[in-house]
DNA sequence: AGGCCAAGGATTGTATACGATCGAAATTGC
DNA sequence: GCAATTTCGATCGTATACAATCCTTGGCCT
């Protein structure tokens, strides 16, 4: 039962700041989902890789019954593919599929945008969060902390998305965040994060000026280029070649 | 009447011709779902209602599990909320929600509908789809079947999003699609049914002719109409009561 | 009478057990 | 030796059993 399971996800990350005292009943339901997407941006699941109920039960030390729920849950984010009595794998990440997620995301944050800017919610208070994040961002970029910085990139997008005061687009956003976390786990390379950090401030600064067509562009730019110049079947690839090297070396000795 | 969860429409749509038999080992979640979504298509279950999984069971002679499944993935489709050792009910229908719902809706459909633009395929065989989506609204109307109406319209929208070619787009369109069956369990008063298939006329000949700016109108204007002249809350409150009703008499023998 | 506390039932969350299905190794026949 | 078949292990899907939690109801005290 002493195993690590505690990994601060995306959700927690905004949750720990208000509501601190709600903790308490989190099912295990809720930990197996965090636990198996921080497995999953630390890149120790690989896209495609298949994923069995029972190695994931023991390695958490719970029943099969929760991560079973688990990972339905993230085979409706789209994480996972499914077949029946033939069990789940990791959704296979090609180019193709990224550039799906990606126009999605942007037409998401493009509506919420709008949005936000039609209910003027882009000066003031309003906007406090966003440099919050952006502070965050920095912070993790002088420590070179590549989750972290993830992590801060996606809270500055949430809270996009939240300005513009749409639930359901904000469950959906969710959705298509928690599939960029292979992404992440892939490209912790983390060239340029002062580069990103730029990015963002002149989002933000587009956004308070309201400029509707600036911010689509700026947005599209963005997002895309968080993914832009890498090489994702080589860099999974080397991951898998580097983690079966690990696997022949613990088992030779 | 595949409801969610898997894979592009445009392959479901391939397949369900070719594929007759294979309907077979459909999982009891799949069946659990189905049914729980057709309950409340048929108004069996109403907005803010407490959804007992021993109940289900039972009705669906089955045990919990496969319910517990079903019922969390369509808590992650945000039609039913839960809240942990207190039970899941069906999501309270506001006004404004829907408006939210339909919002993503239109934002979801457009940035289908432009890429299947720049595709190009808005002409020749990749209307057909559309088509037979159409004389099954009208076979509908015919019939004066409200509920297959209801899943024809879902089929000509499932099938528009299709031909986007984005695949995960087209996943989180069956997740908004599925909040919407909410409203088609009460919206059954079923008038001017004609008037709806005319719409899709319109916004196919749109479609065909590819002025993308008109098929956005289009599209907003119609997914707006299907709610604009309803009362939910009026709604709601009358099924309810007459639920009411019906079981205090069946109550009293 | 009214409010507080306790015990019970009801319902959810989790674990264990068992049957069903798939994939591959082993076996048999040619 | 090779292919088809059978067997077997692994894993998934489902059922049943148990524990944890919540909510209500009844009793008790003030």
């Amino acid at each position: 039962m002493s195993v690590a399971l505690d990994e601060s996800s995306a959700f927690t990350a905004e949750l720990d700041d208000a509501e601190w005292r709600k903790v308490r009943p989190r099912t295990l339901v809720a930990q197996a989902m965090e636990s198996i997407i921080a497995a999953v941006a630390r890149g120790l699941i690989l896209p495609g890789d298949r994923i069995v109920e029972q190695e994931i039960a023991t390695a958490l030390g719970i029943s099969r019954v929760p991560v079973r729920e688990a990972l339905r849950l993230l085979e409706s984010q789209g994480l996972v593919v499914s077949e029946p009595y033939k069990g789940m794998r990791l959704v296979p990440l090609t180019r193709e599929r990224l550039d799906e997620v990606i126009e999605v995301r942007v037409a998401l944050e493009t509506s919420a945008v709008r949005r936000a800017l039609a209910r003027g919610r882009n000066r003031g208070a309003a906007l406090d969060g966003l440099r919050r994040a952006i502070d965050e961002l920095e912070l993790m970029a002088t420590r070179g902390d590549g989750y972290g910085l993830a992590t801060a990139d996606a809270r500055f997008h949430r809270e996009l998305c939240g300005l513009g005061g749409n639930r359901v687009l904000c469950t959906l956003w969710e959705a298509i965040a928690v599939q960029l976390t292979i992404i992440v786990g892939l490209s912790t390379l983390g060239k340029s994060m002062h580069g990103i950090i730029d990015e963002h401030r002149r989002l933000l600064a587009a956004f308070e000026r309201g400029d509707a067509a600036e911010i689509d562009a700026a947005i599209e730019e963005h997002v895309r280029a968080q993914t832009a110049a890498v090489d994702f079947e080589g860099l999974i690839a080397e991951r898998r070649a580097r983690r079966e090297q690990r696997a022949e070396r613990s088992q030779g000795r």
